[in-house]
DNA sequence: GAGTTTGAAACT
DNA sequence: CAGTTTCAAACTC
C-alpha cells in the first residue's frame, strides 16, 4: 500500500514484477501483473500472490483479462483510475462463479495496479489473500467463468478499445461524470476497477483467451470461459499450478481464431494484447494497448498488471505515457473515467484500489450505446476493450485508441451503435436467438459460432449468459472505429471458442453455483462517444459497458447466483437477452449527459475552488488530513480505502506508509476481525440479472449501486457529503437508516433514484405524452407511486428497495434496454444466493406488506422498469419504443407512481428536471471523489484475510442476490454478506425481501424469463425494479434492517 | 484558512 | 447493542 506519493508519482514503472507476485501475476494474467508492477503490490502487505493464482483459481485469467482491462482503464488516468475492477481474479476452480472471481480478479487487478503494486512489488500479492478469499467466494463464478473463453476477448481487446474510446472521450470528462465514473475511472486511487472482463466484447479477449483459457479467471472468462470449457479444466490445473497459459490460451485462441494473436501474446506478452487487438484492427495507431497487448500467459498478467497499474490512478504519477503504455492507455486517457469498472470481490490489496464498487446482481446486460458511437460496444467485451483513456492519457490514448473489433464475429462491431443494439445486441444480438444461444453455447460449448453466439458464449461464459448484441457490437465497431475511440473488439472471436466448451460446463456447474449475473458498465464519456454495454449473462452476469461521450466509466457487476441449482434454470433463462431492448442508446448519455459538465467544460468554467476540488479529486487520491488516527484507523479515507498515505496526505504522525506496513496490516487485520467489510468497497453494485427474455428484451437490468452500510444521517438529508451514500453517488437504500431522506440519487424509499431516471425520461418522453408529466410532476405523485408501490408491494420497502436500487449510474444504460428484466432479481430464489434478497425485492414485492401481493408490487416494478426502460428509451432514443408499448400503459401509471417517486419535493419536479444532470454531476463528481479516494484498493472479496483486503474498491458488485457477490466481496465475512446478501438473510434482513422472496424463485423465473411477456415484450424495466440492496455490510442485515 | 457541522468510527 | 466519545471530512464563512 504505500505505494502511496511515491509510487503514485513515479510513474512508474513497475519494476515491482519482479516480485513473486509479479511473476506470479503476469503468468495469470497480464493485467495483474501490470497492476502489481505499477502499483505496489507490496503495499497491501499482500500475502504473496501465487497462493491466490496457484490456487485454484483458474480465474486467473479472467484476471489477466480484467487486470488488462483494469489497467487500461486505471492508465486511462495516471491517477485515476476509472476502471473497477472486478476481481475475478482469483477464483477457484469452482469459479463457476464467474461473477464474483471476474471481480475479484478485477479488483485484484485493480488495485494491484494501483500503487500499491508497482510499490511493493511485491511481494504480496494482494491477490493472494484475495484470491483465497475470492476462491471461496467465486468459487462458483469461477467456474463460470472459466468457461468463458469469453474473457479474453473482452479483456484484451476491451482494453485497448476502451482505451481508445477513452482517448475519445475526454478523460476528465469521465471521471467528473459520475461518481461511478469516479470509481471506475479511477477511483483516483486507482479505486477503479475495471471491468472488462466482461466487456468482453473485444479482442481483448484475444489477450483473455488465453487467459480465459487459463481459467476464465476473471469473469470474462466466465463469460468466455464457455467456449473455453475445455481448456478450464486444465488450465485450472495449469494456472494452479502456475503454468497457465501459453498453452491453454493457445488452445483457447485456436479456438477463437485469435490463436494468432494470442500466440504472440502468449509469447510476447503484451504485444500480444496489443497485437490482437491491434491485429485485428487495432489500432496501429494506438501503440497503446500495451496493456491489453501484453498478455502472455503469466505474463500477461504481469504486464498487464503493471500497465494497469501504471495506468492506475494512482499512477498518477505514472506519466500518462506510461500508462497508455500500459493498458493501452485507453484508460489511461480516461484517466477520469473509470472505464470499466469492475466489481471485484477482491481487494487487491497492494495495488490499493479498491473497487469502489461492487456490482451486485447484474444478471443483465446492458449496453449502452456510446453516444457516439464509439463504439464498443459490441458487447461485453468492448469492456475490455474499452478502455477509457482517462484524460490524461487522452492523447496518449488516441494513440492508443484500439479499436475493438470482434474479430470473429463481425469483429467489428459497433459498439455504438450499440446504443440501439448494443445491450440488446449482447443480448439481443443474439436476441433473437441470443439467449439460447448462449446459454447452450455456455452450456454446451456449443459456440463459437457465430459472431453473436460467440459474443454471447462469452458472456455466458460468464456464467450468466452474457449476451452481448453482436450486431451491436457491429454497428458500435463501425461506430467506434470511425471514432478514434473505436474500440476493437477482436476477443470475440476467440472468445468464442473457448467458450463454448468451457463455458457450458462452467456454466453449468457454476450455474449452480454460478452467479447470476455480472454486468459490467462501462460509461465512456467522450465528449461524443458514448457507449455503453451491457451484457447480461443468463447466469445473470452482466456487463455493460456505456460510454458517454464525454464521460467514460465502466462499470462492472457481476453477480453470482447464490444458488447454484437455481442459477442455472435462472441463468438460462436470463441468460437469454432480448436483442430488442437494445434500442437502448445511450441513456447514460441522456442521463449523464451532464457530466459533460464535470468535463473539461465544467472545469474550465468552475471557480478555481471547485477547480482545486476537482483537480484534486482528479487526482484520484484525496489525501487525508489525520492529526490524530495516525492514518491506522478508518477515520483516515487513506487507510480506510485501503491504501497508503501518499506524500500529498497532510497527516501527522502517520503511520499508514510503507515504512510501516506491518503495522499498517496488522491493524487493518485488526479491524477486520473487527468488521469483515469495513475494507469491502464502500459501493455495492447490484446487477439486475437480466431477465431473459426471450427475446428480446434484455434482461439487463439496471445496475444499481448502494452503499455497503448505508449511511444514518440525520440532519444532512442525504444531500450533502456527509452522507456517505450521497459521496459516493449512490440512492440510499433500506439499509440506509437516515432520517428525512431525500438522496439525489436515490431516496431511501427508492421513489428517487428512479424518479430521477424517469424523470428525465419521463419529462423528455412524458412531455410527449404528457401523461407521464401530470403525475410525475406533483410530488404527490411521487410519493402516490411510493405509497401505491408500498401498496402494491407489500411493503414498502419492497417498493423502496426496488426503487431504490437503481443506481442511476448505471443504469444509465439504457437499460432501456434493458431488459426488463431484471426484476431483479427476483431470480434467484435460492435462498443461498443473497442475491435472492434481491431478487426478492425485485421480485416480489408483494409479499412484504403482503398486502397488495406481489402482483401488484410485480407490476409496478415492471412498470418501474418500464419506465426506466422508456426512460433509456427515450433517452435512447426513442426507443424502442417496446417498453412503452406493453407495457407503456402501465408505464403511464409507473409515472404516476414513479416519476413521483420523487416523493422528495426536490426530488420531484424540479428535482427530476435538474437531476438527471445534475445527479450525474453529481454521481460523477462523487464517485470521482470517493473513487479518487483511495482509489487504489482493491476489495478483497475474501474477508477473511484482512490483509488482502486492503485494497477496496470502493465499490463492489453484488450479485443481484447479493448472496453471490456478498458473499464473494466479503468472502472474509461470508456470513455477514451472505446473510445479508443471502436470500434468507437478505430477504429477512430487508424484511420485505425475504417475505417476497420466498415466492421469488418462480417468480424469477417468471419474471425473468417469461416474466411476463409484458416484459418480454420490450419492456425493459428492469432498473428500477432492482431493489436494493440489503446493506453488505454485516451487521447492517440486523441493523439496517432495523434502520429501515 | 478558520471555524462549524456532520456522521462515521471507535470506544465504553 | 446502545450510548458516548473521538475523529476527520464536509461545509460554511
Ligand atoms: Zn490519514
Ligand atoms: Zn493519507
Ligand atoms: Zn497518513
Ligand atoms: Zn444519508
Ligand atoms: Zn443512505
Ligand atoms: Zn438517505
Amino acid at each position: 500500500m504505500a505505494s502511496p506519493p511515491s509510487s503514485k508519482n513515479a510513474p512508474a514503472s513497475p519494476p515491482a514484477q519482479e516480485s513473486p507476485f509479479s511473476s506470479f501475476v503476469s503468468s495469470l494474467s497480464p493485467i495483474n501483473a501490470v497492476y502489481a508492477r505499477n502499483v505496489m503490490h507490496t503495499d497491501l502487505g499482500v500475502p504473496s500472490p501465487q497462493p491466490v493464482f496457484t490456487s485454484p483459481h483458474i480465474n486467473f485469467p479472467r484476471r489477466r483479462d480484467l487486470s488488462k482491462r483494469f489497467q487500461k482503464q486505471a492508465f486511462s488516468g495516471p491517477e485515476k483510475l476509472p476502471l473497477f475492477a472486478i476481481s475475478d481474479t482469483v477464483f477457484p476452480e469452482s469459479t463457476d462463479i464467474s461473477g464474483p472471481s471476474c471481480l475479484q480478479a478485477m479488483a485484484q487487478l485493480i488495485p494491484c495496479s494501483q500503487k500499491e503494486c508497482n510499490k511493493d512489488g511485491p511481494s504480496q500479492d494482494p491477490f493472494s489473500s484475495p484470491l483465497t478469499c475470492v476462491d471461496e467466494f467465486l468459487a462458483d463464478p469461477m467456474e463460470v467463468c472459466d468457461d468463458p473463453a469469453e474473457m479474453p476477448q473482452i479483456k484484451m481487446s476491451d482494453c485497448t478499445n476502451y482505451k481508445e474510446t477513452k482517448k475519445d472521450c475526454e478523460k476528465e470528462d469521465l471521471r467528473q461524470a459520475h461518481p461511478l465514473g469516479k470509481l471506475m475511472a479511477g477511483c483516483n486511487g486507482g479505486q477503479c476497477v475495471i471491468l472488462g472482463k466482461s466487456i468482453t466484447m473485444e479482442e481483448d479477449t484475444t489477450d483473455l483467451h488465453p487467459h480465459n483459457a487459463m481459467k476464465g479467471i476473471e469473469m470474462d472468462v466466465s463469460f468466455n470461459s464457455t467456449s473455453s470449457n475445455q481448456a478450464e479444466g486444465d488450465l485450472l490445473k495449469e494456472r494452479s499450478s502456475g503454468s497457465i497459459n501459453h498453452t491453454e490460451i493457445e488452445s483457447s485462441l485456436r479456438q477463437t481464431n485469435e490463436i494468432q494473436n494470442l500466440s504472440e501474446r502468449s509469447h510476447h506478452k503484451r504485444p500480444e494484447k496489443e497485437v490482437t487487438a491491434n491485429d485485428d484492427q487495432i489500432d496501429p495507431d494506438l501503440p497503446s494497448v500495451p496493456a491489453c497487448s501484453s498478455c502472455h500467459g503469466s505474463d500477461f498478467v504481469d504486464q498487464i498488471s503493471v500497465e494497469h497499474l501504471s495506468l492506475m490512478p494512482n499512477d498518477k504519477n505514472m506519466s500518462s505515457k506510461d500508462q497508455n503504455h500500459a493498458s493501452s492507455s485507453i484508460c489511461s486517457e480516461a484517466k477520469q473515467n473509470v472505464d470499466l469498472c469492475l466489481v471485484q470481490t477482491g481487494q487487491w490489496p497492494d495495488c490499493g484500489f479498491t473497487p469502489q464498487v461492487l456490482a451486485e446482481s447484474l444478471p443483465n446486460v446492458q449496453e449502452n450505446d456510446l453516444q457516439d458511437d464509439s463504439g464498443v460496444k459490441p458487447n461485453t467485451y468492448t469492456d475490455d476493450k474499452v478502455t477509457y483513456d482517462q484524460e490524461e492519457g487522452a492523447q496518449h490514448q488516441r494513440a492508443m485508441r484500439k479499436r475493438l473489433q470482434f474479430e470473429s464475429f463481425e469483429n467489428h462491431i459497433g459498439w455504438k451503435e450499440s446504443y440501439s443494439n448494443y445491450t440488446s445486441a449482447i443480448c439481443n444480438s443474439e436476441s433473437p436467438g441470443p439467449s439460447m444461444d448462449l446459454d447452450s453455447a455456455c452450456v454446451e460449448s456449443a459456440a463459437p459460432p457465430s459472431n453473436e453466439q460467440l459474443t454471447q458464449l462469452v458472456d455466458l461464459s460468464g456464467n450468466a449468459l452474457c449476451k452481448l448484441s453482436l450486431s451491436a457490437c457491429r454497428k458500435s465497431k463501425v461506430d467506434i472505429c470511425a471514432q478514434d475511440k473505436s474500440i476493437r473488439i477482436e476477443g470475440s472471436s476467440s472468445l468464442i471458442a473457448p467458450t463454448p466448451s468451457g463455458i457450458g460446463l462452467h456454466l453449468n456447474s457454476i450455474g449452480s453455483s454460478a452467479p447470476k449475473c455480472l454486468s459490467i458498465n462501462m460509461q465512456c464519456q467522450e465528449k461524443d462517444l458514448e457507449a455503453s454495454i451491457d451484457k447480461s449473462v443468463s447466469c445473470g452476469h452482466k456487463i455493460g459497458l456505456q460510454h458517454s461521450k464525454h464521460h467514460c466509466s465502466s462499470t462492472i457487476i457481476s453477480t453470482y447466483p447464490s444458488v447454484i441449482e437455481n442459477d442455472k434454470a435462472d441463468l438460462q433463462e436470463n441468460q437469454e437477452i432480448q436483442p430488442s431492448s437494445l434500442d437502448a442508446k445511450p441513456l447514460a448519455a441522456k442521463y449523464f449527459p451532464s457530466e459533460d459538465a464535470c468535463s473539461s467544460k465544467e472545469l474550465t468554467q468552475m471557480s478555481p475552488k471547485k477547480k482545486r476540488k476537482k483537480s484534486s479529486e482528479n487526482d484520484g487520491s484525496k489525501r487525508c488530513h489525520c492529526k490524530r488516527s495516525k492514518c491506522l484507523k478508518l477515520y483516515c479515507d487513506c487507510f480506510a480505502a485501503g491504501t497508503l498515505c501518499s506524500d500529498d496526505c497532510a497527516c501527522q504522525g502517520c503511520f499508514n506508509k510503507p515504512e510501516h506496513q506491518e503495522k499498517v496490516q496488522e491493524t487493518r487485520q485488526q479491524i477486520e476481525t473487527r468488521n469483515p467489510l469495513a475494507f469491502a468497497p464502500k459501493v455495492v453494485l447490484r446487477v439486475t440479472e437480466p431477465q431473459k427474455d426471450s427475446g428480446d428484451t434484455k434482461h439487463i437490468t439496471p445496475t444499481s449501486a448502494r452503499h455497503k452500510r448505508g449511511c444514518n444521517c440525520k440532519k444532512s438529508q442525504c444531500l450533502k457529503k456527509y452522507c456517505e451514500c450521497y459521496q459516493v453517488g449512490v440512492g440510499c437504500s433500506l439499509g440506509c437508516r437516515c432520517e428525512g431522506c431525500k438522496n439525489t440519487f436515490g431516496r431511501k424509499d427508492g421513489s428517487c433514484e428512479i424518479t430521477e431516471m424517469e424523470y428525465k425520461f419521463l419529462q423528455r418522453e412524458m412531455k410527449n405524452k404528457k401523461l407521464m408529466e401530470g403525475d410525475l410532476e406533483s410530488d404527490s405523485s411521487c410519493e402516490k407511486l411510493g405509497v401505491k408501490m408500498r401498496k402494491g408491494v407489500s411493503t414498502t420497502e419492497g417498493c423502496i428497495s426496488r426503487l431504490s436500487p437503481l443506481t442511476p449510474l448505471f443504469q444509465n444504460p439504457d437499460e432501456n434496454d434493458v431488459p426488463k428484466a431484471q426484476p431483479p432479481v427476483s431470480h434467484y430464489p435460492s435462498p443461498e444466493s443473497g442475491s435472492s434478497a434481491l431478487l426478492s425485492y425485485t421480485e416480489s414485492p408483494s409479499s412484504p406488506k403482503g398486502s397488495i401481493g406481489d402482483t401488484f408490487a410485480k407490476t409496478r416494478e415492471e412498470i418501474l422498469s418500464l419506465v426506466h426502460c422508456d426512460q433509456d428509451l427515450n433517452g435512447g432514443t426513442a426507443a424502442k419504443v417496446d417498453p412503452f408499448s406493453p407495457r407503456w400503459d402501465g408505464f403511464a401509471d409507473i409515472c404516476d407512481i414513479s416519476p413521483v417517486s420523487n416523493p422528495s419535493p426536490s426530488v420531484t419536479g424540479s428535482a427530476a428536471t435538474i437531476n438527471t444532470r445534475e445527479l450525474r454531476s453529481l454521481q460523477t463528481k462523487l464517485f470521482h471523489g470517493s473513487s479518487h479516494l483511495s482509489a487504489g484498493l482493491r476489495w478483497r472479496s475474501s474477508p477473511v484475510t484482512p490483509l488482502h483486503r486492503f485494497g477496496e474498491g470502493k465499490f463492489i458488485i453484488e450479485p443481484d442476490s447479493g448472496s453471490g457477490l456478498c458473499c464473494n466481496v466479503e468472502d472474509d465475512t461470508p456470513d455477514v454478506l451472505k446473510s445479508t446478501s443471502s436470500p434468507t438473510k437478505s430477504v429477512t434482513a430487508s424484511s420485505p425481501n425475504k417475505k417476497r422472496v420466498s415466492p421469488p424463485t418462480t417468480c424469477l423465473h417468471e419474471i425473468g424469463s417469461s416474466s411476463s411477456p409484458a416484459i418480454k415484450s420490450g419492456r425493459k424495466f428492469i432498473l428500477k425494479s432492482v431493489p436494493s440492496f440489503p446493506p453488505l455490510t454485516p451487521y447492517s442485515n440486523s441493523t439496517r434492517k432495523h434502520g429501515t
